[in-house]
DNA sequence: AAAAAAAAGAACTAAACTAGAACAAAATTG
DNA sequence: CAATTTTGTTCTAGTTTAGTTCTTTTTTTT
């Protein structure tokens, strides 16, 4: 019903009403909005006149009355809502969990996007997350486990070193650290008894790299 | 009775007008409502003002009045608070992070309450947990690894095999495998570097048992 | 694939706000 | 009462913000 300024102005005039008894003057009223002229009192009073917040005497001074005032929810109410929308906004997002990753089996066949993990917003940072379950020991001396669950970030640029879920021949995917070395690329498992696997460039597409683990005891 | 988009318009406004006591602009509507342009929140405003739930003042700014709230909600709004109040049911949980683990300090006299972490509320089950920073690589073949954080289930009992928080001779707390000896105590590390130390058990008291770990990238 | 509805975009118009000055009516004061 | 000060009113003019309207594009529905 009010813009702003004349909600402003309806509220120090009620506020200076009740501490003071009497009403300020169009002088007082321009130096509380922080104004340089009071021709713009004039016209919020006339927008509160006539939205029937005030009441006055005209050419009368310091004759206003407040009618009645926007009835507001009680404050407490308000910052309720507001813990409860803060806690919402920094709860856990749900991101889908597309199946185990080992040797022998591409991400995307297994995609069941029914299971969803959830993970603390502040794991997550822009972009596309998706969530794997570690199946084998072939990273375990990074301290990927068997049953670990990992949150990878799909992209499909990596560095090296970094850990990736990468896709050979379109078929067979797997959680490696990635190598680049000219025309061929490195998968290096993390455990002695694997062995790394060295292919030409255009047989690997990288699907995104780890972001962070997740592991439950029990 | 009212569309999806009418019933949120009208709930935004009259949210607007209570929390702020000044009515929104259309541009602000507009942004409410994920829109891009304004030119879509005259139509639901002229539907809204039709079906007498809002009093406009036309060519006025700011000047929008709510008449009545709908008693009926559209279905998909039921069903969206539905999911927000599961958002807000499965949502992170603060716990204290009493800073790191290795080997020379008391759990307690590093606590530090100010930090926290927040970890999906899923990962916990009942009872008073906390959280550390792993120093060290003891547990490495574990998987559990240097600047790791591991969540802690504060209990004093623990069964064979758990990994466990104990806290040696009132000073010393470390991150280890248990097993009991009759009246003795196995800590086990998982790192061949390292040695099983055998302890009476008077000397070791269980501070909580691992229940999930969690490892950021980058 | 056509029709209908919703949304986006841009162009336009009107209202709100700011400022400054000049002036007139009330209140105050000597 | 007359002079003075305070206060309110009225202009003009420019800037910003907001509302309206229309056309085009996109999406949804049939």
């Amino acid at each position: 019903m009010l813009t702003p300024k004349q909600y402003k102005l309806l509220m120090f005039i009620n506020k200076t009403l009740k501490e003071t008894g009497c009403c300020p003057s169009f002088d007082e009223m321009k130096d509380a909005l922080g104004l340089k002229s009071k021709s713009g009192i004039h016209a919020l009073i006339d927008a509160l006149v006539e939205r029937n917040f005030l009441k006055k005497l005209p050419h009368k001074a310091r004759a206003l009355e407040v009618v009645r005032l926007p009835k507001l929810k009680p404050s407490s109410i308000i910052a309720e809502e507001k813990l409860k929308e803060e806690a919402l906004a920094s709860s856990t997002v749900e991101i889908p969990l597309y199946g185990k990753i080992a040797a022998g089996t591409p991400i995307e066949a297994i995609a069941n996007e029914s299971e969803k993990v959830s993970v603390p917003l502040n794991m997550i940072h822009g972009g596309e997350y998706y969530a794997l379950t570690i199946e084998g020991d072939s990273m375990i001396e990074a301290g990927i486990m068997n049953g670990d669950t990992v949150i990878i970030k799909r992209t499909n640029v990596a560095h090296n070193g970094d850990i990736v879920v990468a896709l050979v021949d379109d078929c067979e995917a797997t959680l490696k650290q990635i190598k680049k070395d000219g025309p061929e690329v490195l998968l290096i498992p993390k455990n002695e008894a694997y062995e790394t696997r060295r292919l030409p460039a255009n047989r690997v597409k990288i699907q995104g790299i780890l972001s962070s683990l997740i592991r439950t005891y029990h």
